[in-house]
RNA sequence: GGGCGUAUAGCUCAGAUGGUUAGAGCGCAGCUCUGAUAAAGCUGAGGUCCGUGGUUCGAGUCCACGUACGCCCA
C-alpha cells in the first residue's frame, strides 16, 4: 500500500492492517488483532465469536476448522504480496508443473524481451497475455514449457555500455580491449535479465525463471576463471567458470530463460545461414551509411538523432557546363549548390524536379547562361532561421554569419543578369553535362570506384546527365525549390538518397572515402585528405576557380549530424555489407498463409504478405562488436567466401587460431582468431569482422530453444508453437518476418508443405500502451511509467484486467505518470523512493485502472465479503462435498432441484459464463471473456445478492433450508468464479479461494494435504455443468430484469419512490411462452419493485391503448414500393382493425387500393397509458403499474421510510450489524403515530429494536417519513 | 507517388447479411436505492453517422468521387 510524500492526502486509514495481515503464524496473532482493532472500520468482525457453530453446516462431513477467516478491507496491493509469498513458500508453480507432466502439450513461444533496461508498463501488456493464456491452458490440463526469452545482442547494448564506460571511439574500444568490452555487454544483459525477472514475478508471470541473484553472480564473474556454483531451475548443481555457464543458459537440461547470446542460439543461426548459402542466397553488397572517420564505425539512424548539432559549412554554388547546348560565346550551365564540397569529386548526375519551373538567365559578366529553379531567383534563403534560429534555444543564428543573399543578389553583385525564359524540369531530363572533376582517375574508371563487376561499362564521366529526382516513400519530391537551386548534385557513393537513386537508375558509384575518412588513391592529389577538413573544401574551391566553375562561396549555418561519441561530423560512406537474397519470398508467403493472425480486424496476414512482397534483400551484417559472429570466412585475395554451419565444422576446417578460441563463446574477438584454408587457392580465409542483425537472433528461437540441433524428437513435440503474442507495430518486418523467413529456410529441405514449415499456429498481436491522453510515453521526458510504479500504486490484478479487457487492435490509454510528484512505494522490502536505476518513483494516475477496480475488483471482493461476513456470523461451513464440487474435484452432480428458482438461475448463469470462458479463452479472445465476466459479476452483485440479502440474515434456525440453499449457492458461485477468473486475476482469486475453500489466509497457509487443491491455480478450469445450465431460465430472468427496469422507469416517470409500495403491476408479452415463464418470477419482480401483486394479462387493453408500426424487415421484401404507404397508413389504423394481430391472428387491410395481408410479426406494437396507470414497453413485453395510492399503502411506505432512517442512524453510529437497539421518535403529524402502531413489529424486527416509543422530547436525527417530518433517536440496548 | 485502413455523442469505442426511434462505457445533470459495496440502479441532455453524388421502397451500412487522419512501402 502506498503512502504518498506529497500530492495526495489520502493515506488509507487501513494501511497498518496490511502489515497485520502480512504477519504469519500464531505468535503474531495477538498483534494482528490489536492493530486491526485500531484501524478496521468494521473491527468487530475480528472479535465476533461464531455462535452456534454447526448451526448451518447440516452435515457430519463439515469440518469446523475450515470456518472462514474474517474478511476485512480488500487491500489489493498488499494482498498481492502475500499471495506472492504464498506461491513461493508453497512452491505452487512447481506443483502445477508436476501435476501437468505428461499431459497433452500446449506450446507457447516467447518473443525475447530486450534485456537492456528495466520493464515499463508497455511490456506488461504482452506479458499479461502470455501468463494468462499459459495459466488457462495449464488449468485445462496441458504440459507447457514456460520458457521466457531475453534478447541480448545488438547495438543498443553496446551503446549503453559505451556510455557507461565512457568510451568514445573505435580506438578507445580497442584500447579498452574488445574482449573486456564484450564481457561488459554480457554483464549488462545478465544484470537486466535479473531485473526484468524480478519485475515479471511481481506481475504474477509464471515462468521457469532463473534466480535473479544467480544471474547477478554470473554477471560479476564474467571474464574471470573463478569457479561459480549455481543451482539450475531444474535443480542441477553446476560449477564452472561464469563464461561457460552463461553460454549454456536456457538449455533443456538446466531449464530457465533462453538468452539469445547463448552458443546454442548463435550456432543455430549458423545452421540457417549455411542453408541459405547452400541455396546461393548469401552475397556481398554495399550500403551507404553515416560514418565517423575517427570513430571508425557506421551509425544507425537512432544514433544520428542523438548527435545533431548546429554548425556552419562553406557552401558553394558551382556550375556544370552542359554538353551540346549553347555556343562558345554563351555557354550553358546547370547551377548546382552543395554544403559538402568534398562530394563534388564523386558527382555522377544532377537531379531535377520535373514538375518545377526552371528559369534561364544570362549573366552579364561572361554571357554564361544558367538554369535553376525559377522560385530560387528571389528566394529569401533561411530567412526564418535568421530571425528565429533553428528550433532550439541554443540554436540561434551564429553572430559571425551574415544574412544569406538571394541568387538574384549574387548575380547582380557579379554584374547583373537578364532573364531569358522558363522551362519545365521534365524538359531538362536527359541533358548531358561535364562534371567538375572529370580529370580525376576516379571519374574515368569504368565500373566506378571501387569497380563494380556488375556494372563494368559506365564511368562517372560517361554518366553525367540530368535525372528525375523522383519522390521519397512519403510521396514528397526529393528535389524541391527553396534552398539551393532546384538542381541537386547526386553522388551515389556519398549519400543515402543518392545511393538509392543510383541503384534504381543503374548509375555507377564513386565511393571516395576509406575507413579513416580520407580520400582513396583514385583521387589523385586529393588522396589522403580528410573529407571533413576545412582545407579540403578550400582545395575544392581552388580547383573549381581554376576551371572557372565556381560561382559563389558562402558561410552556411545548418543542423548537421555529428558523432555522439567524438563530436566529429559524420559523412556518408559506402561500406561492404552482407545480404540474404530474398528471391524465395513466395515460399515464405505460403507459410504466412498457413498462420492464424489475430486480432482479425487488423488483417495481419495481409500486412505480412505485403511486406514480404515488397521487401528488399536482407542486410544481415553490421559493422559492430557485440553480436552474432557471422560465420562467413573470406579469402581476401580472391573474394571467395564460405559459410560455416556449426562450430564443429569450423573446428574441422580450422588451420589457425582454434586453440586461442577454444573455451570462449563464439563472439568477437575470440572467434576472429580462427582461420580456415581456401581449398581452391590454399590462401588463409578470415572471418568477416561484421556481427549479425539481431533479428536473426530472435528469428531462430523456434529452433534453438526447442532443441532442433540436439534432440529432434523433442523438438518435434513442441514445434510449431500454438501461440506467439507480441506488440505488433513494427514486428511485421521484424520478429514475425524473421521467424517466418528463418523457419521457411530451415525447413525447406525437411518439410513437404508450407503447413509443416510454419513456426507457430496462431499469432496474437496487440497495439501500444499510451498515456491517458493518447500520447506516446517517453523515457526521456519522464512520462514512461516504470513497471513497479504502476504495480505498487494501481495493483497488478487491476493492471492485468485492463490489459486483458482491452481490444488488442486499439492503443491502450493506460494512465499518466507525473514526473513532478515523487511518491514513496510501500513494499515488503520497505519503502521505495527510487527505482533500482536511481530514478525517483512518481505518482501514476489512471482513470481506466480506477474504473476497473470500481467495476470489477471491488464488487467481486464485496460479494465475497458479504458471504464470509454472514457465514462467520452464522457459523456456516461448507460441507466436504460442496467444497470438493466447487473446487472442481467432484463429479457428483449437484442436486439443486429443491432450491429456489433464483438460486438455480445464478448457477445456470454461471454455466453460461463458463461456456463463454472456455470458448473465448481457447480462441485467445480475453476481451470477450472479460466482458462476459463483468456482466456476471454485475448480475451477482446487483441482482442475485441484492434480491437475496434477507435470506442470509434471517433468524438462526438450523432447519432453515432456504437459508442454507442461499449460502451453498453463493458459495459455489464464488469458488467457481475464482477458478474462471484465476488466469486473468491470479492474486485476488487466490486470496478468495484460500479462505473459501481452505479456511485460511495465504500468509498462514501450509501445504497440508487436503482433499482439494491447495491453490486455485492447481484446480481444473471449469467446464459447464449441463445439469445446471437452463437456458430457458436465463432467458426468463433476463425478461424479469427487463420488467424491473421498466418498473423503475415508470416509478421515475410518476415520481413514486421505490419504498412506497404500489398495489399492482400488470404485464403481457407477445409470446405466451415468455409470459408463462415469467409467472414463476413474479415474486422476484414484486419484491424488487415493491409492488404487492404482479399479474400476468393476455393483453393490457383495459389499461393502455396500442399503437402499431409496420415491421419493415418483413414487409419490405414483400411489398417494395408500397412500403411508403404502409408506413403512412398503418399507424393511423385503429385497434379495432389491427387488434387481432396482438392475439397472433392475421388481418387483411386495403392500402392504396391493394389488399395487404398482415401477420402478427408484420407489425410492432407499443403502448400508450390510461388514467391511474403508467405503462411502458420494451420489445415484446408490455408493463403497466397502478399509480393509485390509498392510506394503507401510504402508511406502509412511511414504515419503510422509518426503517430506512433508523438503519442510517445505526450505520452512522457504527453499530455492529447484530447490536440490538431501542428507538424513540417524535412527530407532529398523528398519521406517523398511527403508522408506527400499525407497523411496529415490522420496524422492530427490521432494525433489531427491542423498544420503540414515541417521546415528544426526542432530539435526534430528523428526516422525512412519507410527507411528515420525524425526529428519531436510537440507543444501543444493554445486555 | 503507391498500397492498406479509419472517420459514429464532450472522450473512448460497438454497430453480421442494407430495415423503423443509431448504441455502450466514461464524463455531465437529476432522481432513486442501500443491514455487503470505496458502490449501485434509473432517467435525461448531448449525433447533419466527414462531405457530395449514386444504387434501393429503404443507406451509418453498398458503390463512386472528394476531404481529413493513421499505418506501411526503394
Amino acid at each position: 500500500m502506498l503512502q504518498f510524500c506529497e500530492g495526495r492526502n489520502s493515506v488509507p486509514a487501513n494501511s497498518v492492517a496490511i502489515t497485520g495481515i502480512a504477519l504469519s503464524g500464531n505468535a503474531n496473532s495477538q498483534r494482528l488483532l490489536l492493530e486491526s482493532r485500531r484501524i478496521c472500520s468494521d473491527s468487530a468482525d475480528l472479535f465476533r465469536i461464531p455462535h452456534s457453530v454447526n448451526s448451518l453446516s447440516c452435515s457430519a462431513t463439515a469440518d469446523p476448522s475450515l470456518m472462514f477467516q474474517p474478511v476485512t478491507d480488500s487491500n489489493f496491493v498488499s494482498g498481492e504480496h502475500s499471495v506472492l509469498r504464498f506461491w513461493e513458500s508453497q512452491r505452487i508453480f512447481d506443483q502445477l508443473r508436476q501435476q501437468n507432466e505428461g499431459k497433452p502439450r500446449w506450446s507457447f513461444l516467447d518473443g525475447p524481451i530486450t534485456a537492456n533496461n528495466p520493464m515499463g508498463v508497455h511490456h506488461a501488456w504482452g506479458r499479461t497475455y502470455k501468463d494468462t493464456y499459459q495459466r488457462f491452458f495449464a488449468m485445462r490440463g496441458h504440459q507447457l514449457r514456460y520458457q521466457n526469452g531475453f534478447d541480448c545482442q545488438g547495438l543498443w547494448v553496446e551503446v549503453e555500455v559505451e556510455k557507461q564506460l565512457g568510451l568514445g571511439t573505435r580506438n578507445a574500444i580497442a584500447e579498452f580491449g574488445l574482449d573486456r568490452f564484450v564481457n561488459e555487454c554480457k554483464r549488462r544483459v545478465l544484470k537486466f535479465a535479473a531485473r526484468q525477472t524480478e519485475q515479471s514475478v511481481r506481475l504474477g508471470y509464471w515462468m521457469d525463471w532463473d534466480l535473479p541473484d544467480q544471474l547477478r553472480t554470473l554477471a560479476e564473474n564474467i571474464g574471470s576463471e573463478n569457479e561459480v556454483s549455481v543451482t539450475t531451475p531444474t535443480g542441477l548443481q553446476v560449477s564452472d567458470s561464469a563464461d561457460r555457464i552463461v553460454e549454456r543458459l536456457g538449455n533443456p537440461a538446466w531449464g530457465g530463460s533462453y538468452f539469445t547470446f547463448s552458443t546454442e542460439n548463435n550456432e543455430t543461426i549458423w545452421t540457417f545461414l549455411k542453408k541459405c548459402c547452400s541455396r546461393g542466397k548469401i552475397y556481398q553488397g554495399h550500403d551507404v551509411m553515416p560514418w565517423s572517420g575517427r570513430g571508425g564505425s557506421a551509425y544507425s539512424q537512432m544514433e544520428i538523432a542523438e548527435g545533431r548539432k548546429l554548425t556552419t559549412h562553406k557552401s558553394v554554388f558551382v556550375r556544370f557546363p552542359l554538353r551540346d547546348r549553347g555556343t562558345t560565346d554563351s555557354r550553358e550551365y546547370l547551377l548546382v549548390w552543395t554544403t559538402t564540397p568534398w562530394t563534388l569529386t564523386s558527382n555522377i548526375a544532377c537531379a531535377v524536379n520535373p514538375d518545377l519551373e526552371y528559369v534561364q538567365i544570362r549573366a552579364a559578366r561572361d554571357g554564361a547562361v544558367y538554369y535553376f529553379a525559377k522560385e530560387n531567383l528571389e528566394f529569401q534563403r533561411l530567412a526564418t532561421e535568421f530571425r528565429e534560429g533553428f528550433g532550439r534555444p541554443e540554436w540561434k543564428w551564429p553572430e559571425a554569419v551574415p544574412k544569406l543573399r538571394t541568387l538574384a543578389q549574387i548575380f547582380r553583385e557579379q554584374g547583373g543578369f537578364e532573364e531569358l525564359g522558363v522551362i519545365r524540369g521534365a524538359d531538362m531530363v536527359g541533358w548531358e553535362y561535364d562534371g567538375p572533376f572529370d580529370d580525376l582517375p576516379a571519374q574515368q574508371q569504368a565500373g566506378g570506384v571501387p569497380i563494380d563487376e556488375s556494372n563494368p561499362d559506365r564511368s562517372g564521366v560517361s554518366s553525367h546527365r540530368v535525372i528525375d529526382g523522383g519522390r521519397d516513400s512519403r510521396g514528397n519530391a526529393n528535389v524541391v525549390a527553396g534552398e539551393g537551386t532546384g538542381i541537386v548534385h547526386i553522388a551515389p557513393g556519398c549519400g543515402d538518397i543518392d545511393h538509392r537513386m543510383g541503384i534504381s537508375l543503374g548509375l555507377p558509384v564513386i565511393a571516395p572515402l576509406k575507413e579513416d575518412g580520407t580520400y582513396r588513391e583514385e583521387f589523385a592529389d586529393f588522396a589522403g585528405l580528410e573529407a571533413i577538413a576545412p582545407e579540403t573544401a578550400e582545395k575544392v574551391f581552388a580547383r573549381l576557380r581554376e576551371k572557372e566553375l565556381l560561382v559563389s562561396v558562402e558561410v552556411y549555418p545548418h543542423i548537421y549530424p555529428h558523432c555522439w561519441r567524438t563530436g566529429d561530423e559524420l559523412v556518408f560512406r559506402l561500406v561492404d555489407e552482407w545480404f540474404i537474397r530474398m528471391d524465395w519470398r513466395e515460399e515464405i508467403k505460403d507459410v504466412t498463409r498457413c498462420i492464424q493472425w489475430l486480432p482479425d480486424t487488423i488483417d495481419g496476414q495481409t500486412r505480412e504478405l505485403e511486406w514480404l512482397s515488397n521487401m528488399g534483400d536482407w542486410m544481415i551484417s553490421k559493422k559492430r562488436f557485440w553480436g552474432l559472429a557471422l560465420p562467413i570466412w573470406v579469402d581476401q585475395e580472391t573474394g571467395d567466401f564460405e559459410v560455416m554451419g556449426s562450430l564443429q565444422e569450423l573446428q574441422e576446417r580450422a588451420v589457425e587460431g582454434w586453440d586461442e578460441f577454444a573455451g570462449h563463446s563464439p563472439h568477437r574477438p575470440w572467434i576472429d582468431k580462427v582461420q580456415i584454408r581456401n581449398p581452391k587457392t590454399g590462401n588463409l580465409m578470415q572471418r568477416i569482422p561484421d556481427v549479425g542483425n539481431p533479428w536473426l537472433d530472435a528469428g531462430i528461437v523456434p529452433f534453438s530453444t526447442m532443441g532442433y540441433n540436439h534432440d529432434r524428437e523433442e523438438w518435434q513435440k513442441w514445434y510449431p508453437a500454438d501461440l506467439v503474442t507480441e506488440c505488433f507495430p513494427g514486428q511485421f518486418r521484424n520478429w514475425f518476418y524473421s521467424m517466418l523467413s528463418l523457419s521457411t529456410m530451415m525447413r525447406y529441405d525437411e518439410a513437404e508443405t508450407a503447413e509443416d514449415k510454419k513456426p507457430f499456429h496462431t499469432l496474437l498481436g496487440h497495439r501500444l500502451v499510451q498515456n491517458e491522453q493518447g500520447q506516446p510515453m517517453h523515457k526521456s521526458d519522464g512520462t514512461a511509467i516504470w513497471f513497479e510504479e504502476a504495480a505498487e500504486q494501481l495493483g497488478v490484478d487491476t493492471m492485468r484486467w485492463m490489459y486483458l479487457a482491452q481490444n488488442p487492435a486499439v492503443d491502450l490509454r493506460f494512465g499518466t505518470r507525473h514526473p513532478d510528484q515523487v511518491v514513496t512505494l510501500e513494499t515488503p522490502q520497505g519503502p521505495v523512493r527510487e527505482t533500482a536505476e536511481g530514478i525517483p518513483t512518481c505518482l501514476v494516475t489512471s482513470s481506466p485502472a480506477d474504473e476497473t477496480r470500481r467495476r470489477i475488483l471491488i464488487p467481486l471482493w464485496n460479494c465475497y465479503k458479504f458471504l464470509v461476513d454472514y457465514a462467520v456470523a452464522d457459523g456456516f461451513v461448507p460441507t466436504q462435498e460442496l467444497r470438493a464440487r466447487a473446487a472442481g474435484q467432484s463429479n457428483l452432480p449437484a442436486d439443486v432441484s429443491s432450491r429456489p428458482e433464483i438460486d438455480r438461475w445464478i448457477l445456470s448463469n454461471l454455466q453460461s459464463l463458463t461456456e463463454t470462458a472456455v470458448q473465448q479463452m481457447q480462441n485467445f479472445n480475453a476481451p470477450g471473456f472479460c466482458q462476459a465476466a463483468a456482466e456476471f459479476i454485475d448480475d451477482l452483485s446487483n441482482w442475485y445478492i441484492r434480491l437475496n440479502r434477507r435470506r442470509f440474515w434471517r433468524s438462526k434456525d438450523a432447519s432453515d433450508t432456504d437459508k442454507l440453499a442461499a449460502y451453498e449457492t453463493l458459495y459455489e458461485v464464488l469458488v467457481t468464479l475464482c477458478r474462471l477468473l484465476a488466469p486473468c486475476m491470479p492474486f485476488l482469486t487466490e486470496r478468495m479461494y484460500q479462505n473459501l475453500v481452505l479456511g485460511r489466509q495465504p500468509d498462514t497457509a501450509d501445504a497440508n494435504g487436503t482433499d482439494v487443491p491447495v491453490s486455485v491455480h492447481l484446480c481444473q478450469f471449469p467446464d459447464a455443468d449441463q445439469l445446471l445450465l437452463d437456458q430457458a431460465l436465463n432467458t426468463r430472468m433476463a425478461a424479469a430484469q427487463r420488467i424491473v427496469r421498466l418498473g423503475h422507469k415508470l416509478r421515475e416517470d410518476c415520481n413514486l419512490r421505490v419504498r412506497q409500495p404500489l398495489s399492482e403491476l400488470q404485464y403481457s408479452c407477445s409470446t405466451a411462452e415468455t409470459a408463462a415463464a415469467l409467472e414463476t418470477l413474479t415474486d422476484v419482480i414484486s419484491e424488487e419493485l415493491n409492488i404487492r401483486s404482479v399479474v400476468r394479462r393476455e393483453n393490457l387493453d383495459e389499461l393502455v391503448s396500442y399503437t402499431y408500426k409496420p415491421n419493415l424487415r418483413t414487409l419490405g421484401p414483400r411489398y417494395g414500393k408500397l412500403l411508403k404507404d404502409l408506413r403512412a397508413e398503418i399507424p393511423e389504423m385503429s385497434d379495432d382493425v389491427l387488434g387481432p394481430l396482438r392475439r397472433g391472428e392475421s388481418v387483411t387491410v386495403s392500402i392504396a387500393g391493394q389488399d395487404v395481408r398482415l401477420e402478427s410479426d408484420d407489425v410492432l406494437i407499443s403502448t400508450r397509458q390510461a388514467a391511474d396507470w403508467a405503462s411502458a414497453d420494451d420489445a415484446d413485453i408490455q408493463v403497466a403499474i397502478s399509480t393509485q395510492l390509498n392510506p394503507e399503502l401510504l402508511r406502509e411506505g412511511m414504515s419503510r421510510d422509518f426503517v430506512r432512517q433508523v438503519q442510517k442512524l445505526r450505520k452512522d453510529a457504527d453499530l455492529n450489524i447484530q447490536d440490538r437497539i431501542s428507538i424513540s421518535y417524535s412527530a407532529a403529524d398523528p398519521e406517523v403515530v398511527v403508522m408506527v402502531q400499525e407497523w411496529s413489529d415490522y420496524i422492530c424486527s427490521e432494525t433489531l429494536a427491542d423498544q420503540l416509543s414515541s417521546d415528544q422530547a426526542t432530539e435526534g436525527h430528523s428526516g422525512m417519513v412519507g410527507d411528515c417530518k420525524v425526529s428519531i433517536a436510537i440507543r444501543r440496548a444493554m445486555g
